[in-house]
RNA sequence: GGAGGGGUAGCGAAGUGGCUAAACGCGGCGGACUGUAAAUCCGCUCCCAUCGGGUUCGGCAGUUCGAAUCUGCCCCCCUCCA
């Protein structure tokens, strides 16, 4: 018997938070982040983190679990949420998955098979530093040669992908379309994907609206100390909401033109999550408008109430 | 009134006789994605269309085989001097 999981998913901003907690408070839900940012301790205002008194005392999952100098990875993602959806079913409840990480959400719906091996961050420098000798069409037809159905599909200019996919073979034997052959298309789990959209001027004015929040409640303090620790580096810190403001600290670049880039690069993240669960997966789409935002959430609990029963 | 500078696609901004429907950026739209994914990358964006065609660079009239680019007049904007 399939484990039952409920998934929200939607762009940035459009109130996946707000409706997972009423999603587990009318089912007796846990909640387990979908998000490769919020796992970072201390990144609470730039990755628009749930507070504790908006969790009403759903517990959390996949928040704070990491040092922002730690990285992280779909597979940590993966891994974890796995246990924690079998878990939290044990115990009779719900698992409920929100978030907008197109890739990650992804992993845990088709269960994707990533190769055993870990990723080989010195094997990466290496053809990074060819790529910058060499130019990429020698890893690029290298590529050609052992794995031409993936070759097709990565543009030569995408290096981090060319390098990735060179990478699994060198690592593991197996190319990346080998281990897409062995991928089953059936979900493991009895899933309802509820997708929440809005109308996109509404959606890039909230996301605006909402950087400007940010400001206000000191995100720039927040992302002072990540800098003063030297992580400028680290992976956490590409986090939109964060990589906006090195170069201000840095003197190169004013605090408003931060702040802009900040709102464009959230707006472009909105329109790549759409593409994402658009394409990529069967989601129940629901439109939101901010006037009726309850309305159609009673709604979405009673589809859910539906989904529930014929199981 | 006098002296200069300028009007280019939704916006900003290049171009200063043919290779230009017009670089580039922004904005908008679409797409890809199996260990960095809030990452990385690709495409479209004057109009109609499948090839292809039709209108453009403030307006009008010229020069020229050919003009956003040269000339004349006109309209508008900005700066400085009165």
């Amino acid at each position: 018997m399939k484990q039952t999981v409920i998934a929200i998913v939607g762009p940035t901003a459009v109130g996946k938070t707000k409706l997972s907690i009423e999603v587990a408070e009318t089912f007796n839900g846990e909640i387990i982040s979908g998000d490769s940012m919020q796992v970072y301790k201390g990144m609470d205002i730039g990755t628009a983190k749930i507070t504790p008194s908006e969790m009403r005392n759903i517990p959390h999952y996949m928040i704070d679990c990491k040092q922002p100098d730690e990285p992280f990875s779909v597979v940590d993602f993966q891994q974890s949420v796995k246990e924690y959806i079998k878990d939290i079913s044990s115990r009779n409840k719900l698992p409920i998955i929100v978030g907008g990480s197109g890739l990650y959400i992804q992993s845990i719906v088709y269960d994707y098979n990533f190769s055993k091996q870990k990723r080989d961050e010195q094997l990466t420098k290496r053809l990074e530093e060819q790529i910058k000798e060499e130019g990429v069409m020698p890893l690029y037809h290298r590529l050609q040669e052992i794995d031409p159905q993936q070759a097709k599909k990565i543009h030569p200019n995408n290096h981090r992908r060319v390098i990735r996919a060179l990478e699994v073979y060198k690592t593991t034997g197996l190319t990346m379309s080998e281990y897409h052959e062995k991928q089953q298309k059936q979900s493991p789990y009895h899933m309802k994907l509820i997708g929440l959209r809005m109308d996109r001027k509404i959606l890039y004015e909230r996301i605006n609206n909402r950087v400007d929040q940010m400001m206000n409640d000191g995100l720039l303090e927040e992302v002072k100390y990540f800098f003063d620790q030297g992580l400028e580096n680290c992976q956490s810190m590409k986090a939109i909401g964060y990589k906006e403001f090195i170069p201000y600290f840095k003197g190169e670049q004013s605090l408003e033109r931060s702040v802009e880039l900040l709102k464009r690069n959230s707006r472009r993240y909105a329109k790549r999550q759409y593409t994402w669960f658009k394409n990529k997966l069967d989601v129940d789409w629901y439109s939101l408008h901010p006037e009726t935002i309850y309305n159609k959430f009673t709604i979405i609990l009673k589809d859910i109430e539906g989904f529930l029963q014929d199981k």
